[in-house]
RNA sequence: GGGGAGUUAGCUCAGCUGGGAGAGCAUCUGCCUUACAAGCAGAGGGUCACAGGUUCGAGCCCUGUACUCCCCACCA
């Protein structure tokens, strides 16, 4: 017997350990087989986990449950990315403990002490998969530190290398003075801050002239090596070709003429600072400029900055802003609202700065990775997200993937000394091999983490040619948030094609981000973010589950409030409670097939709305509409089998016709047995646990069929009659309601039915509606009545002194109100004699027959009202 | 500046290729009816942001307006 309603977590943790043995998640490759494979994005470990994770995981496990029943091969791999245990100070702190600096990376006994932070910091995620009941291949556990991925890291960076595709250059990049690496243009974030605009000039040699600019980066002035204006700026013309002199360092830097200056906006004068802005680093580049760095990685001021040296960048900035007005340099200084980029890891103010960095050439890359989503090789749901991804790849710059991190995959590159050669393969090597001199080291650098994320739809198949990838890839769906399109997908679509010639994967679903009540994102600092494992703890499993999916539209944000966990725990407990009415009838009961049933009137109603249930349920959950698949099998479960069938079946189950109780249990049994089976991918455990307890059952309903179509269950005409009995309930419940009968006053019916087999339906009438009997003929000459009527029935409820004339003839007149712009609103369209032409003949017959129907109603009330008045 | 999204009941949101506006929560009324009070039965509540247009017909398609939000680029 199980509980009287559902208690989260008292056989979950089981039934998972259950899964894990039976060896339920570990899929075999078959080459050829149909397949459906998947591989997770790669979660911060050691973070703080919230619900952005708890739907990513939801969504993905859902997806995998309905193709396992639908007899795919399919493969869910899970993992996780070094990057975010390389930035958590802890293990940073314990490494450089351990005595481990970064250049210790990449080589002997390294792999080996990853995994073991991967084990001993992972287990968060892990737990959180598990909690969720997620059926991904621990097995296939993968880490883009691990050996596969590390070999398919070098061996792609080693190809690009080799056909010009990466390069290491000079160049502005985005520098974090904290975490002291450079960053790409996806990892800054911009945010508008308040700041200043310092209004000051430089002089010519002579003092004669004074060139005014405004800066907002005052500090950097120690690195001006030229000042320039537009070429068609005639206020300037004649400076051009003249020099002018940096206070402070004391240089004499030229003023040049540059397209790039916007003569309309401010003085139309810029100061010219090659090594620490992009913009000027191209000026600069034009015109031959030499690059003056003044800055050192912490951010503090170089031996180049003079006076300054060793001073904080802030620090620095301050002291010179007031040497200058000290000079009677500074001629203004107005509050401007700027946007600085800030480092998406520690939130550090970035600092362009000039260095040298290896990059990814973008161009060739980009081409066919466009290519394969306008040519539908790959597809975004929603479709839309394809554009923000054609946006991203059409204006591509190229992609600074060498980091100054702690940990990370190194580049494969060294460097000879003696001969200056510079050597790039994939194994290590020893000595030259050019001079062979032994003296060579490797270059400093770690990869973005990016780039070897990029690689994992095959590098955790084991790279090309493995048997895991020549069963799994290309993979068949990639599901993440949308914010991550820049960082992972749209590298991941460029690197296979480049790599393995094939796109990564076919369809790419996007959900939004989690937000709280008030639809702010979850975040640390706002401490509102919801830890899932704590949820799962205090909710359970399959409420998380549902609750994040149900009703959401793909790709939009969803906002998780209470109402909505209290409403789906509500849900699971109706899971809970119609299953335990069905098993306790059930008891010692000898159930039949269904094709020895005699079906009732509410068994092929049931059956047929079951069977367009399931249709609709698979053809959503083809087109990955999760949120709508979810929000019909919540109605069909509560609104249509809870509170119709199952009363609907009372009649007989605690009736006396024993092989008539037999035959409605083994309906009840078998609608609930596909019930089941619809929700077990979003409801797993729940699911499983009713599903042991079912009279036929077989191993795990994890490893069932998902229910099918079935032309052979659809009964329309009985299904019309119980969609008629169910609308005369309506009515006389509303009868009762309005007149205040007390429900549990039994009452007497009268009804004069237009369709004989209404006559059928007393037991259901009686039950319903709590009644004494149905009579079916009319109440006798006299008597008090309220009456009501519907599609084929005229109803009769005598209710003797309760019976209110006044509000009989009011309640009669409204409904003759709304019968009335029924037909006006038929005879509307009908008389339109363009709908008529064009509108589809179905239409326009449905619209005649909803016309007769009402016309016929007006007629019965219209008399109703005369005999009452 | 470029791209995208949103505006539907008091709140949170669904609404598939155009064919009678939906759900959950909240509100009101009545019920402990032997699966479920985490429940049951009933009720009220909407100019689908605004203005035009296309169409026999528009929440849905087109144009414009207003407000909100997101992403990208960028302002020396």
């Amino acid at each position: 017997m199980i509980e009287k309603s559902y208690q989260p977590n008292l056989f979950e943790r089981d039934l998972y350990s259950w899964w894990m043995q039976q060896g339920y998640f570990t899929p075999k490759a078959e080459t050829g087989k149909p397949y459906f494979s998947m591989v997770a994005p790669p979660p911060n470990i050691t973070g703080q986990l919230h619900l952005g994770h708890g739907l990513d995981n939801a969504i993905q496990d859902s997806l995998v449950r309905f193709k396992r029943m639908q007899g795919f091969n399919t493969l869910w791999l899970p993992g996780t990315d070094h990057a975010s245990i390389a930035t958590e100070v802890k293990i940073v702190e314990a490494l450089k403990k351990q005595g481990i600096d970064k250049h210790d990376l990449g080589r002997e006994g390294f792999l080996e002490r990853a995994w073991q932070w991967k084990e001993q910091y992972g287990g968060r995620i892990v737990e959180q998969l598990k909690s969720l009941g997620s059926s991904c291949d621990w097995s296939r556990l993968a880490f883009t530190m691990d050996e596969k991925c590390s070999k398919a890291v070098r061996r792609a960076f080693v190809s690009m290398y080799n056909k010009g595709l990466i390069y290491k250059g000079d160049r502005i990049i985005n520098w974090c003075p904290v975490c002291q690496t450079a960053l790409s243009d996806a990892e800054v974030e911009y945010s508008e801050q308040d700041g200043f605009f310092w209004h000051y000039g430089y002089s010519t040699p002579d003092g004669s002239t004074t060139v005014t600019f405004a800066t907002t980066r005052p500090e950097t002035m120690l690195g001006d090596t030229a000042v320039a204006v537009n070429p068609a700026d005639e206020r300037y013309k004649h400076l051009v070709g003249k020099t002018v002199v940096v206070p402070f360092v004391n240089r004499e830097i030229p003023v040049i003429a540059d397209d790039y200056v916007d003569m309309t906006f401010g003085t139309g004068v810029v100061k010219i600072t090659p090594a620490h802005d992009p913009n000027d680093f191209e000026v600069g580049q034009r015109h031959n400029l030499p690059i003056i760095r003044v800055m050192n990685d912490d951010g503090t001021m170089n031996e180049l900055a003079g006076e300054f040296a060793g001073l904080d960048r802030y620090e620095c900035r301050k002291q010179i802003v007031a040497k200058l007005k000290e000079m009677g340099i500074l001629q203004k200084v107005e509050p401007h609202k700027h946007n600085v980029g800030s480092c998406y890891r520690c939130h550090t103010t970035v600092e362009p700065i000039v260095s040298k960095q290896w990059f990814v050439k973008m161009q060739p890359l980009a081409e066919p990775a466009i290519k394969a989503v306008r040519d539908g090789d790959i597809t975004f749901h929603p479709k839309r997200y394809e554009n923000t991804y054609f946006n991203w790849m059409e204006n591509i710059r190229d992609w600074c993937i060498s980091r100054q991190l702690w940990w990370g995959h190194r580049i494969p590159v060294w460097y000879c000394p003696d001969c200056g050669a510079e050597i790039c393969q994939e194994i290590d090597p020893t000595s030259c091999p050019h001079c062979g001199s032994t003296n060579i080291h490797q270059d400093e650098d770690v990869l973005d983490t990016w780039f070897s994320s990029a690689l994992w739809p095959f590098s955790t198949l084991g790279g090309v040619g493995a048997e895991d990838y020549n069963a799994f890839f290309p993979t068949t769906v990639l599901s993440c948030g949308y914010d991550i399109i820049f960082f992972w997908v749209a590298r991941m679509i460029f690197s296979s094609l480049y790599n393995t010639g094939k796109a990564p994967f076919k369809d790419v679903l996007m959900h939004g981000i989690v937000r709280d009540e008030q639809g702010r994102k979850m975040s640390k600092s706002l401490g509102n973010g919801v830890d899932p494992v704590e949820f799962i703890d205090k909710y359970g499993a399959d409420t998380l589950r549902f609750a994040l999916i149900n009703g959401v539209a793909n790709g939009s944000d969803l906002r998780f409030s209470p109402d909505k966990i209290d409403g789906t725990r509500n849900f699971m407990n109706k899971i809970w409670n119609a299953s335990r009415f069905v098993l306790m009838n059930c008891e010692g009961k000898q159930l039949v097939g269904l094709e020895q049933c005699n079906l009732t009137l509410a068994d092929k109603w049931i059956l047929t709305k079951l069977n367009a249930t399931i249709k609709q349920v698979t053809e959503l959950m083809e087109k990955y509409e999760l949120g709508l698949a979810c929000q019909t099998l919540f109605d069909f479960v509560w609104s249509e089998f809870c509170d119709w069938y199952i009363e609907l079946t009372k009649p007989i189950l605690y009736g006396s016709d024993e092989t008539a109780r037999i035959h409605t249990l083994s309906v009840l049994v078998y609608v609930l047995d596909k019930i089941l089976k619809l929700l077990h991918p979003f409801v797993p455990f729940i699911t499983e646990k009713i599903y042991q307890d079912l009279p036929f059952h077989g191993e795990s309903i994890m490893v069932e069929r998902y229910p099918t179509y079935s032309e052979d269950l659809n009964f329309h005409s009985d299904y019309n009659l119980v969609q008629e009995l169910k609308d005369i309930v309506t009515k006389i419940r509303n009868i009762r309601s309005d007149y205040g009968v007390v429900p549990s006053k039994r009452i007497r019916l009268h009804m004069i039915a237009s369709d004989n087999r209404l006559q059928e339906c007393q037991m259901y009438f009686v039950k319903l509606c709590n009644l004494e009997e149905v009579v079916f003929h009319a109440v006798g000459e006299g008597e008090q009545v309220v009456q009501a009527v519907s599609q084929s029935a005229t109803i009769q409820v005598p209710l003797g002194d309760l019976v209110d004339r006044e509000k009989e003839i009011a309640r009669i007149t409204a409904e003759i109100a709304t019968v009335q712009s029924e037909i006006a609103r038929a005879n509307g369209k009908l008389n339109n004699q363009g709908f008529i032409a064009k509108a589809p003949q179905k239409l326009v017959d449905a619209e005649k027959q909803k016309l007769a129907k009402y016309q016929e109603l007006l007629a019965q009330l219209t008399a109703r009202l005369a005999e009452l008045q």
